[in-house]
DNA sequence: CGAAGACATCGACACTTGTCAATGTCTTGT
DNA sequence: ACAAGACATTGACAAGTGTCGATGTCTTCG
């Protein structure tokens, strides 16, 4: 069995369909507010920026605190809300973790905004 | 001078580019923020996706209420913030206010998500 | 083994947010 | 003028969120 290269997210799924089409049950709706929950803090759009510009796609965790301005658990805070909601994976490496976003994740949120 | 047809939003306007550009600065990161916060309740989105998937593009306030399954005045907040946020237009006819998405804003907020 | 360093977790705190009942403001029809 | 109805605003409260310092866990290197 192959060894897991990265871990696995929890993220909702916020399966197929845009904003405007048949009226979003509140299960849906929850679903979806929760990824767009994970946007909206500063701080973690601007974790994703940093990993997503980043050269090689992907960024050790440590060079994520000090851009950011804010302590190492805050970082690391957010870093969790950011996987959790499937916007970006991780690998642990050593004693580092290297993060990359998840483009599928964002299509689907860009669908959803259809 | 023509009558101001509908109000102006306080949209703080995003903006062009991706997420994934050159690390955002604090400030930019605080309005898109700002923008996605809008979208990251499940009765916003239930709203929007009342409003976008109405036949005529647009509904009456007053028909909105009942199927959130919230109260009016929870109602009137959220639409109040989808407004600021520049997501829906608002126009007062007679005794309603009538509500339409703004698929331009949407079109900005999928952009940032690139 | 022991020290160092990268992350994660915990506890606490200030601040924000979603919600409702009560009340206010306007517009329309009688 | 008055009553009715559509929204908006206010005040209050519980729940959630961002932040930090302190501390814990693991991995690597002497």
């Amino acid at each position: 069995m192959a060894k897991k290269a990265s871990a696995k997210s929890t993220a909702p799924s916020v399966c197929c369909g845009s904003v405007a089409e048949v009226p979003l049950d509140e299960t849906a709706a929850e679903a979806l507010a929760t990824a767009f929950a994970a946007l909206a803090d500063p701080a973690r759009l601007r974790l994703l920026s940093l990993i997503g510009s980043a050269e090689g796609g992907e960024v050790c965790g440590c060079d994520l605190v000090e851009p950011i301005g804010r302590s190492q658990p805050t970082v690391s805070h957010h870093l969790k809300i950011l996987f959790e909601a499937g916007l970006v994976a991780k690998e642990k490496r050593g004693v580092w973790v290297w993060y990359r976003v998840v483009p599928d994740r964002f299509g689907e949120l860009r669908a959803a905004l259809a």
